[in-house]
DNA sequence: TAGTTATTTAATAATACTATTAAATAACTC
DNA sequence: GAGTTATTTAATAGTATTATTAAATAACTA
């Protein structure tokens, strides 16, 4: 946290940071200031309300998101590769802020009015993506290097693949009794594995 | 809810929906009393505090997700079809009680203390069950049917497709533009398409 | 039916939390 | 440096929440 030349800022840090681990209803802007160095009524001063100090994070972290999910502005690699690329950026990205999955799935269920958020910011960006996606898949089926495959279907074993590794680790961990550091490892083989499988889950 | 002939069990199923939704800090005691039909200080006299009712509930659910996740005690099938038919009733026990992955996944974010509840009601059932996939898979490593595979990736690929779909619901929904019928649909055929990807994933 | 126990409620103590206000301090402007 | 604005704090009103207690009602037992 860098030292507060900007207290705005450091409440901002310290509320992501909680928001993030513990969720809006868990957090108290007691304990926001407390972490951030300052007085409880100041989180209010800068954002009124608790209610809006969050939606400013989860606007941030939409933009995260779509950022994750979108970004891969490919090259002109062939076919394979140019989706073997998406894949892993996918999963760089998500490993970079790897708390955001569970965040957005916990306080979207526990408040599903927040998918309003959602819905407003992303706009047609997804529905763009998906039609790219279709044209790409569209053109190798028809030359018949890959099976009859369904955008939804893909883009869903592709999330499912990257994001299940860091959303489930605590559990994954205490199941499979792995360390920190084991898990961490495991983690790394699980880019190039989840590519594999993908991949090959297109043959003919 | 059953006419209340028994006012503690209403409690506990009353607790049990909205703990599942809403999670543990989003949820009154007061609340749990009013969808249940009684006064509040009755929750407090049958659980004594509303941790201890949450433990209640918490364990009873790791009951079902450990169930969820072995039970599939499985016949003298060949290995492929062995595989399949446990994927599709991991499946379909995932489907039967879908709130359960966010639940857990988002109660021990909050509360990492909770993984202990989990790790000494488990004990050795998760290595037992690594163990005797291990040994299957070893066996038809060795007659090459199938490539050099880890359980641990294989688990991570099966928990992983399957879960997904439900834990994913709300923003796959959005990010597809689909109904709720259209969304049932699609998971639907995502049984027999996770079952698809996995086999393949595992052809040498 | 009288007495005993179990269930349920109303009332409330104790606490924690959000948000506001007024005052104090720091920073800036001219 | 005086005046103005921005930042920060202490104090607190108002509310909701958990948990307890004592009393009321219902159920059971002999």
């Amino acid at each position: 946290m860098s030292t507060d030349v900007n207290m705005e800022h450091a409440i901002l840090e310290s509320a992501t940071e909680l928001f993030l681990r513990k969720g809006f209803n868990a957090t108290s802007t007691t304990e926001i200031a407390r972490n951030a160095g300052c007085n409880q009524a100041l989180v209010h001063y800068y954002y009124r309300t608790k209610e809006r100090l969050f939606e400013a994070i989860f606007q941030e972290k939409i933009k995260v998101l779509v950022a994750a999910l979108l970004d891969v502005e490919s090259n002109d690699l062939p076919f394979f590769e140019r989706l073997a690329k998406r894949i892993e950026s996918h999963f760089e990205a998500i490993r970079k802020d790897s708390a955001l999955p569970l965040f957005f799935l916990s306080e979207i269920s526990a408040n599903p009015d927040r998918i309003d958020s959602i819905k407003s910011f992303v706009g047609d960006l997804p529905d763009r993506a998906i039609q790219k996606m279709h044209d790409e898949l569209n053109e190798e089926m028809s030359k018949g290097t890959i099976r009859p495959t369904a955008v939804k279907d893909l883009l869903m074993t592709i999330v499912s693949m990257n994001i299940m590794g860091f959303l489930g680790a605590p559990l994954f961990k205490l199941m499979t009794r792995q360390t920190d550091e084991a898990y961490e490892a495991f983690l790394d083989g699980r880019k190039k594995e989840n590519v594999r499988v993908v991949l090959q889950s297109l043959k003919p």
